[in-house]
RNA sequence: UGCAGCGUCGCCUGAUCGGUUAAGGCACUUGCCUCAUAAGCAAGCCUCUGCGGGUUCGAGUCCCGCCGCUGCCA
């Protein structure tokens, strides 16, 4: 079995924020960290998104050309997961030339089997701006409440439901111009309606489906699936390959979700891989997909449909994970108010490890959760830093100041090594499957108790007792303690990895005894005497309640 | 107005098809230890699940009403 790992592709509009991380890649991340960690082959791709009104309007407003600021955002975007350490394989962009190809490529298809219809459609055109608006960059005075910046899809004061010809007055959002008309404009629509059975049919044979995903799709399915407009009068985007089609380019939700193949060919053809095998009649593949909710329409209904009309083997998701919102102090996450916390400030605040795993293990995996200063202070202090930072440094500082910088030799396991063994045993069985089902919090947890464990034990076997008494017993000890630090470093790997790293590199390991399986490094007596190691920097700075409030201050906590 | 969702210990979160005395973490209390980042270990305290009804042998978990909160393209 090979495992395809796909994360919603994040929009090239800006720095996202934890939210956007928390939802999609970094679960991802863990989740193919974990499997490389098992032996299995796994291909993990992620892409921005690059396409559509938002993008061309974000570069108007930097004054630059769509291309040039996509390119500029993509680097920056690529450069701060990088520094989060996730282990894409590959990261394209929407924006290529595979893109175009396999777009057009799929839109042929649905149009041969007859799930294209053309329609003609009235749009508001912009003359100051010289192009088409969405619905949403229509403003004007709401024909309902009078609110005077209603926009053209909904009205924000009495939140009714409107259409831009409705609006009072109506004017453009990006310039403020009043000089607008209505135009009519061919498109090409995809017949959903015609569909929804296929779809309806493929959603009801994926009964392992997490409830949250489940729901969404057949909320959807239940109210009647409509033909959606797939192409749009603007320049920036995927040409749409029909005569008269010149001025178009399709819709950016029809072309998102072809990115996941897209960058699929492009690492294909990068690295001279069988991209192929990936996608097209890929039986021995097993496909996850991650995201936040307000995805998870567009991957449970309209990604489907699209490949179910192209009649074609495509490879469909054989699991979909949703996740809800991570909320910051009871409200939404907001670029515009300047609420919570983006990844370029995050990794100024913390190392990328801490986020990591507090990330992992405040997930909002069944519910929207709440993000708050003092939760990231608890999970990084009590657990990373108390927990497991302060068991590396004590085993290792009294190690070396004790006897050296050695592992020392002497004495034979006894019943409480055991003991310790079956229970390391037992919770990395837990953890293994944790991860094998995506549950986050769980494997945190489960985490947690390994890393207690070690603390019982050195404390019913207290070293620094027996140094006193029975060298070779403290030397038992310290040795089983020390190789436990290779089991922490291992298990704690998919999660954490640049600590991870820096145990291995404390401990001096090869490379193989860095590669083993968490389930293979349960053995506590592979590190043997003799073996030579360094005391590390302590590995988890705490945050104290001044920063916490500093930030808050900072953030707008409150 | 509308639609959707939520309301469990002081705080954050869990609880398979509805099924034993509602679980865990933080905080708090007490004791132990002193190797370690005032860290660790042990024990204890705290909720009958917003309110009022209903269905059921049995409901936090299903239904109705009320109150309150939140979201409506990340």
């Amino acid at each position: 079995m090979r495992y395809l790992i796909t994360s919603a592709l994040p929009y090239i509009n800006g720095i996202k924020h934890l939210g956007n991380l928390v939802g999609s890649m970094l679960p991802a991340d863990v989740y193919a960290r974990f499997l490389r960690q098992e032996g299995e082959e796994v291909l993990y791709i992620c892409a921005t998104d690059e396409h559509g009104t938002p993008a061309e309007i974000a570069a108007l407003e930097e004054g630059l050309e769509v291309a040039e600021f996509c390119k500029r955002q993509y680097e920056r975007q690529a450069s701060i997961y990088q520094q989060f350490n996730l282990s894409f394989d590959y990261f394209g962009r929407t924006s290529s030339d595979e893109q175009k190809e396999l777009t057009q490529y799929f839109y042929q298809s649905l149009d041969e089997q007859g799930f294209i219809e053309e329609r003609e459609t009235s749009q508001v055109y912009s003359i100051a701006d010289q192009r088409f608006l969405p619905d949403r960059y229509v403003e004007g005075t709401c024909p309902n409440c009078g609110y005077d910046r209603a926009r053209g899809d909904q009205c924000e004061n009495c939140t009714k439901l409107l259409s831009p010809t409705d609006l009072i007055e109506p004017r453009s959002a990006i310039s403020g111009s009043t000089d607008v008309e209505v135009r009519k404009s061919r498109h090409l629509f995809l017949r959903l309606d015609q569909l929804s059975d296929d779809v309806r049919g493929w959603v009801d044979a994926q009964t392992d489906w997490p409830n949250l995903t489940r729901s969404i799709a057949y909320k959807w399915l239940d109210e009647g699936l409509q033909s959606r407009g797939i192409t749009r009068d603007l320049k920036w985007g995927v040409p749409v390959p029909k005569d008269g089609f010149e001025d178009k380019v399709f819709y950016v939700w029809f072309d998102a979700p072809i990115g996941y193949v897209s960058a699929t060919k492009a690492w294909g053809e990068e690295t001279g891989a069988d991209w192929k095998s990936w996608w097209y009649d890929a039986d021995g593949v097993n496909y996850t997909q991650f995201m936040a909710k307000d995805n998870l329409p567009f991957h449970t209904i309209m990604w489907p449909a699209t490949i179910l009309g192209t009649r074609e083997p495509w490879k469909m998701a054989n699991y979909i994970k949703g996740f809800n919102w991570l909320n910051y102090y009871g409200g939404k996450f907001s670029t515009s108010s300047k609420r919570g916390v983006f990844l370029d400030q995050a990794l100024e605040i913390a190392p990328a490890d801490y986020w990591r795993y507090m990330l992992m293990a405040s997930a909002p995996e069944s519910a929207d959760s709440a993000f708050t200063w003092e939760q990231f202070q608890t999970k990084v202090n009590k657990e990373l830093a108390d927990n497991f930072g302060n068991f590396i440094n004590r085993i290792l500082k009294f190690t070396a100041s004790r006897f050296g910088n050695e592992l020392p030799a002497g004495g034979e396991p006894g019943e409480a090594e055991a003991e310790l063994e079956k229970t390391c045993e037992e919770k990395v069985a837990g953890l293994r499957s944790h991860l094998q089902n995506m549950e986050f919090r769980k494997a945190t947890e489960t985490l947690n108790a390994l890393w207690s464990a070690g603390n019982q034990y050195i404390d019913i076997r207290a070293p620094w007792t027996l140094f006193k008494q029975d060298k070779d017993e403290a030397a038992v000890v310290i040795r089983t303690c020390v190789n436990l630090i290779r089991l922490y470093a291992i298990a704690a790997a998919p999660f954490i990895p640049a600590t991870a790293q820096q145990l291995f590199d404390a401990l001096q390991l090869t490379e193989a005894e860095r590669n083993s399986s968490m389930s293979a490094a349960t053995d506590l007596i592979i590190l043997k005497a003799g073996r030579a190691f360094e005391v590390p920097p302590v590995l988890f700075q705490k945050i104290d309640d001044d920063r916490v409030a500093e930030l808050k201050a900072q953030y707008g906590g409150d």
